[in-house]
DNA sequence: CATGAATGAGGCTTCATTCAT
DNA sequence: TATGAATGAAGCCTCATTCAT
């Protein structure tokens, strides 16, 4: 009797899903090249051959994550913009998400941000990764520009503005990996007033 | 000093300094475990025997240029905490210093700022690194507490205000490398008033 | 014999069927080692579990193969041994035989004659399979001696001819994979002369 | 003081003759998929790494060794060509180069002929090899085509009587390699027959 | 000081085979 | 009978490091 299709759904979806979590830890503490593929798959709890079930190569499962946390963030952007509040919150629900990331998964950092170095040896792929990291920066930028129409916004070219906040978000987010505890994360306050000041 | 001898310390500058250039640039693009050692020696014109001849491993060679990249940075530092100026102006110094390293040097962004995964196996060097990222914030701080009781400063915890600051650069250069061209660099102005609003 | 146990008869013979297809055709394509299961499971459209219940390995399956081709040369050979024609004529028969096969079958080439790669791992099916491979070889030589007693055949050691005309077939069977359409099968005529020329 | 470049020349040389004669041998027995590199390596009496000094992959190795063997088979035959001697003679020239190879070089066999399976992945070089297959075919021809005109060649497609004569050589190299001393190697007047009967 | 050949451990990947259902 | 997920040994390849000259 052939297993049913569901069970062997389950079984690919559990092993996907503990394949990428220790993908993302890992990779995240020590990047591509840093990284062995026995360690994922021993974190994984599952055997080296079965990793390649699921993913080609090790580039293949960084690529997929890498573009994952991409996603979120853009998902992210996209649901704020089109949220009716102001410019000012919508500023906040970025950073409340990068606050509260970094807080529950503090070792998801690397992907929250956006990942420095993906040498992919695929060129091609390289390229299309970092013309994605373009994408929340242009998204911020048009919520800027609103929120100086709207008054209550620093002044000064808007695209500037958000390449500032996306990296001080990124900066934050790897010294909070180097440091650890000996860290001293802004709050919410004084990361918002790089763009939207008290008053 | 006999001549000869005078000769083979020319020699010896000459090929360190190619090593280090080469070894800069290259670990700033693709990190420790990515790249190898004979590219190193490639680019630095060199054989690879005389690599090992001034450096003992890549590790080695690793971790004198990260310490140099602090020094460099506290040296900044302590330069102007030492000098006659105003709070104001030693920000000012600090952002400027970083703006025209990025500028004259793009390469070298990595670091500039603080090497983010410096995994040398040896976990003691490894503690001394992230230990000594502390240092150039904590001066910081030490600067910003001075411009809040001079009055010009935003308000809020100094270590939180320069542990911001430091993440902002270094997130920049990142996006500086990983964008190149297509990346909008934020202005003096624009970081000054991270710490120092212009009223 | 109940109704059920045929249809399992019938769905094991298809089962077989589609195996041995499968692995013929990427066998000869591409030798033992570097035909992999499965690929072979993949055209013949079954899947893995099932290969390995007709056949207990890859050898098991190479080595069943190798054999059936081995028998079938035979088969050929002493059919026409046993006819009550000349020698000239159960040479014809011989090369018909294989300028059908080839024609037919372009794929099977490689098991219609002898396989010459088969590292089969276990040293005695290897000796098996080698000392077969002389069989088809003394019957050649047999008729061939009562041809060259009848008097229109070359002159010359029987089983250097044998071997001489087999080699031929092999390595014509060959050249057709090889080279495919741009390929100048000699004719039947061509091939008799090797052995016993129209006069 | 550096090593002389002519000892490194020299070690280059031997690394290399010692690689590709062990490579030979044993591409030769068991084909591109089934010989490992290490054991090539360990035949050479060479450590793994070096092979990949010289040769960037076990294809390329391969490949090299292919193309040397036709480049040798082409050379004799455009040698030949070449020669004021009978085109009766230049067949028989090819013969003895193919006899005399294989009784000198026994494990040469596999490469002396054409290769069959050469399945590089890089389907671009098989394309190659296989293309180059067809080259002392074609050269045969020209020779045959001139004895056919001398008169004392017997009739038929120049092409096909070109196409039996290799692949009678390949075919009995193979059997040569698989049958070892049970072998009966034909003559070289029996082989002259196949294209130029005595009389 | 200078060279680059040589080593081999370790990493990535493949694949024959097993097994729970 | 039938499935395909799972395993892990073994293969290919890379690269930090050593060494004879």
């Amino acid at each position: 009797m052939p297993k049913a299709k569901e069970q062997f759904e389950e079984m690919r979806q559990e092993a996907v899903r503990k394949i990428k979590a220790a993908g993302l830890e890992l990779f995240a503490q020590k990047g591509l090249a840093g990284t062995n593929i026995k360690e994922i798959a021993g974190k994984a709890n599952i055997s080296l051959g079965l990793m390649y079930h699921y993913y080609s190569s090790k580039d293949d499962l960084y690529l997929a994550l890498a573009n994952e946390a991409m996603d979120m963030s853009l998902a992210l952007l996209n649901g704020l913009k089109k949220q009716p509040i102001g410019a000012r919150e919508k500023i906040g629900g970025f950073i409340d998400g990068f606050l509260l990331g970094v807080r529950k998964y503090p070792d998801i950092c690397y992907f929250i941000i956006y990942s420095q170095q993906c040498e992919t040896k695929d060129e091609a792929q390289n390229k299309l990764l970092n013309s994605r990291k373009l994408e929340p920066i242009k998204l911020l930028a048009g919520i800027i520009k609103t929120g100086q129409r709207e008054g209550d916004f620093v002044k000064g070219d808007a695209m500037q503005l958000a390449t500032m906040l996306v990296a001080a978000t990124q900066g934050l987010a790897e010294l909070r990996m180097a440091l650890g505890n000996k860290f001293a994360m802004p709050g919410k306050e004084m990361l918002m007033q790089m763009i939207a000041p008290p008053f």
